[in-house]
DNA sequence: AACCGCTGCAACCGCCAATAG
DNA sequence: CCTATTGGCGGTTGCAGCGGT
């Protein structure tokens, strides 16, 4: 489409284009009647003016009889966004974790609905950060603070506006957010090492963040974030505080400023 | 009704690794 | 070991359908 052909034979070109029906019914006729040959073979054999590629693409993605249609679930969802977080753009390894989908209708999934939802959500992300920064010197936090405290939970919730202000790949280090927090919650002990040894994961860790590190000679140099095994159910709890849930996190905030509005 | 822009998706392309000869 | 072939992968393109004007 487009493009120079890849495929050619020896009277020309081949068929390119959307597939008839006439042809998927050929096609799938070779893998009822041979099973599964080598691609090169099946254009002849079924009497195909396809390329082998053509043919390999429209069994994969379409033809073959376990290919689940439709729109991915809210898990599927989880899931590929999950895989890839991990493994960047390997759409056929994030496909193998999803039965019935393929590494093409993933992509194309992830290039249109999920990217931009995810971009959405990174929107949200950085109204949210601004508005916590400027919430953090206003004396209506101390109260808010104040009522987490006394719900034992002021831990969790200064830890989630800790990493919530250190993800900051785009804007550069800042040693000084551990000083402003400590200025604001005065009986929390975060000093810049803890901030970057227990909230910070490794992969996070700007140049600044290591000195930090080296200048604190009797702490181990990896993140608690990362010693945590995360198939333990003690782990849910600390990573819940480190791995920042954005949806729980604008819920707290929408219940503690109920008129701040989500873009 | 006609046009236009946007979106989703099927399909193509080039590249590369594995395998065969 | 070298070369050709094959299969697989990820990036990209173009079309069809839909909604808004």
């Amino acid at each position: 489409m487009g493009r120079k052909p890849c495929c050619k034979n020896k009277f020309g070109m081949m068929k390119k284009g959307s597939w008839t029906i006439e042809e998927d019914r050929k096609l799938t006729g070779i893998f009822l009647k041979y099973g599964q040959c080598r691609w090169s073979d099946v254009p002849k054999l079924a009497g195909l003016w396809r390329c082998p590629k053509s043919c390999r693409l429209r069994w994969i993605n379409y033809l073959r009889p376990d290919v689940k249609r439709g729109p991915l679930s809210e898990s599927e969802e989880r899931v590929v966004i999950s895989l890839h977080s991990k493994l960047g753009n390997k759409w056929s390894q994030i496909a193998s974790h999803l039965p019935g989908r393929t590494d093409n209708e993933i992509k194309n999934i992830w290039n249109t609905t999920l990217r931009k939802k995810l971009i959405r959500k990174e929107i949200d992300y950085q109204a949210q950060k601004s508005f916590s920064i400027s919430f953090c010197s206003s004396d209506k936090k101390k109260d808010e603070f104040a009522d987490h405290q006394s719900e034992g939970n002021s831990q969790s919730w200064v830890t989630s506006s800790v990493h919530t202000n250190s993800s900051r790949s785009s804007s550069g280090g800042d040693s000084g957010l551990s000083h402003e927090f400590q200025m604001e919650f005065p009986g929390l002990d975060f000093d810049d090492h803890r901030v970057v040894n227990h909230v910070l994961p490794t992969s996070k860790r700007s140049d600044d963040d290591q000195e930090i590190l080296k200048s604190s000679p009797n702490q181990s140099n990896s993140s608690e974030y990362d010693k945590v095994d995360r198939n333990s159910p003690e782990s849910s709890q600390y990573l819940s505080n480190v791995d920042i849930d954005w949806d729980s996190f604008i819920d707290e905030l929408d219940q503690l400023i109920p008129k701040f509005s989500l873009i």
